[in-house]
DNA sequence: CTTGTTTTTTGGATCGTTCCAAAATATTTA
DNA sequence: TAAATATTTTGGAACGATCCAAAAAACAAG
């Protein structure tokens, strides 16, 4: 079909040297003359060459390509996280491979398989729930340099980077503390991930401080989504000596509790006090606009693509591990001190 | 450092037969004996053997890689877009690199670049504002596949996706009308992207069906973002004779668009219409749920990853142009029938 | 036990690069 | 100008797979 495209040995021929010379012009050696660097040069242009990265791949048994494997992309912390590590491997003039494992454990060790067959450098993981260590272990032991973010490992011997999720939870509830609510509920989340343990021991914990009981039915599990957040509303309205004022496992779910607030007459930041976790890019024009954890997914997705790559560069596989400080952002969704809204109760 | 890594002929000599055994094995061949074929296997799985995808790549000069570029992931319909593409094309066996252009066609032409010099075997292009024909015409011309969705690029001879944006708009539009609507505003996009041209149009047509004048100060133009859509909103509520209704470029504009109308203390889909486009998963969850044009982001992304494989399988180059169809979902934010909304006035 | 068939296996060339030692050319020095 | 040195250029061997023609082994028939 295609005629087979134009090689190094078509430009040498053409430029009436050899292939070794095309090739030192095209790594910008030093070492060939400037006449004979301009003479192959413009036969490339004219030849339409394209460099074939495959074969010097092969040749050097060393890539330029990244893996990155997230389990949710429709999820917008993480489409902003893949964003993020786009523009540092780009710019350091890798290329990635982008796949969504959908939260199967199956489809990512398929699609790690795939990568490693393709031959990449490195790997950032965003592990699928359920993900165990011993599933990427042979890939670590193999020296291919791997970060895990956002989602802990525990027993990986890899290089992390995930935000110090107990710090923001504890700020939260202090935060909704301060405000004077007593009866916080936690809400959204699966026991098994150890995104949901480590915020949950921070929510504990703040409660704890201010000797306030913390009660197993203030802690609602849902799908860690918008629609989760409705689900998860639906059960706290049931619940006697209803919460004021919930934090969630994170803004999908937020927004979620808020418009299932608004389904049931209630107003979100007036009638209920609602702190999300994350920040995504919404949080800010939304109505009410979210108080939440601002984790800053981006940036994180940079620090994790550029301590990859500081990874593969220097060699040295020894595992660094990097826990991202977030802050409390207090916008309109956690409403004023308490004694407002407990005089409308 | 690592040791390089063991390949065909370390099997071959492990189990005592030859490479191009090996090889025939690796290809499931029936001309291997189920003998040495089960002696072969269990060498390569002792030995912890990698296939190396590009050696192989190099020497039947085709890959199994597709290259995806995308020009605004944050944006959850690109982002389903692409995780439907990932779907048909990791389970045909392919892995794809998917980049972000962020609207840059700079970056966008980076990419493509950097993508053929990995030899991919065909590209899925939502090309950036400003993108032109001429931009993908050598790639074109080289033989790889080309699939462009989500936007026209006129002029380019490559197979194109697109929603039917034109009949979209008309029946949105439509809609409003027959609630009694009669000042309707278009709201959000910039005039240089084909998608706003073709919703723009079927907006004056069904106006133009239906006798109303369409006034210029009623199309607002933002950027096709959520906090576009707020910023659209504070300029429409300055005018005079202000609409009762608005047909919205996207459903991120229509969520800002609703955000600026509770800030402004006016309650989307009672005091105002709003249909958006596009049919994103919050758009069903929102409150209020939001009526919209569903386009099945998803569903648009596998189609035109089928379509490419096709073309990469068969080998024929010959354009195709599909138009999916779309369909108005009525939800709660386009109100009930106007003659409420008119006494509340 | 040959010979003829069929089934398996195999060596070497190949894909497009990089790398290296060695060759060719240019430049300097005595 | 010849020798010594510095600068450029080059051929061929890798890298790890596939492919193909041909060899080897297994089997059948006479």
């Amino acid at each position: 079909m295609n005629r087979t495209r134009t090689s190094i040995v078509d430009i040498a021929r053409a430029a009436g040297v050899s292939k070794s010379t095309v090739s030192l012009v095209l790594q910008k050696s030093p070492l060939v003359s400037e006449a004979t660097r301009e003479k192959v040069n413009a036969h490339i242009a004219e030849l339409g060459y394209i460099y074939n990265r495959g074969a010097a791949n092969l040749r050097q048994s060393k890539s330029k390509i990244v893996g990155i494997v997230v389990n949710d992309l429709t999820n917008s912390f993480f489409a902003e996280l893949a964003v993020g590590m786009d523009m540092v491997v780009q710019s350091a003039g890798y290329v990635q491979f982008l796949a969504h494992s959908g939260e199967s454990v199956d489809r990512q060790r398929e699609v790690i398989a795939s990568m490693r067959e393709n031959g990449i450098a490195g790997l950032i993981l965003s592990p699928a729930r359920g993900t165990k260590a011993s599933d990427i272990k042979d890939l670590a032991d193999s020296g291919i340099p791997v970060v895990v973010v956002v989602r802990n490992l525990p027993g990986a011997k890899v290089s992390t980077l995930v935000s110090d999720n107990y710090a923001g939870a504890k700020a939260a509830v202090r935060h909704l503390i301060g405000l004077g609510h007593r009866r916080i509920a936690f809400m959204g989340g699966f026991q098994d991930t150890a995104v949901f343990g480590e915020r949950l021991r921070g929510y504990r914990d703040a409660l704890q401080e201010a000797a306030i009981l913390a009660t197993e039915k203030c802690i609602i599990h849902s799908a860690p989504s918008r629609a989760g957040g409705v689900a998860a509303l639906e059960r706290l309205i049931t619940i006697e000596d209803r919460p004021t004022a919930a934090l969630c496992l994170n803004d999908a779910v937020a927004f979620g509790v808020c418009d299932g607030l608004r389904a049931n007459g209630l107003e979100p930041g007036k009638s209920f006090a609602i702190i999300g976790f994350d920040d995504v890019i919404e949080a800010k024009t939304a109505v009410p606009a979210l108080t939440t954890i601002s984790v800053d997914p981006q940036g994180m997705g940079q620090r994790a693509a550029q301590l990859l790559l500081k990874q593969i560069n220097s060699g040295q596989r020894d595992q660094e591990s990097i826990v991202t400080s977030v802050r409390l952002v207090v916008r309109q969704s956690c409403g004023a001190p308490v004694k407002q809204l407990e005089e409308i109760e």
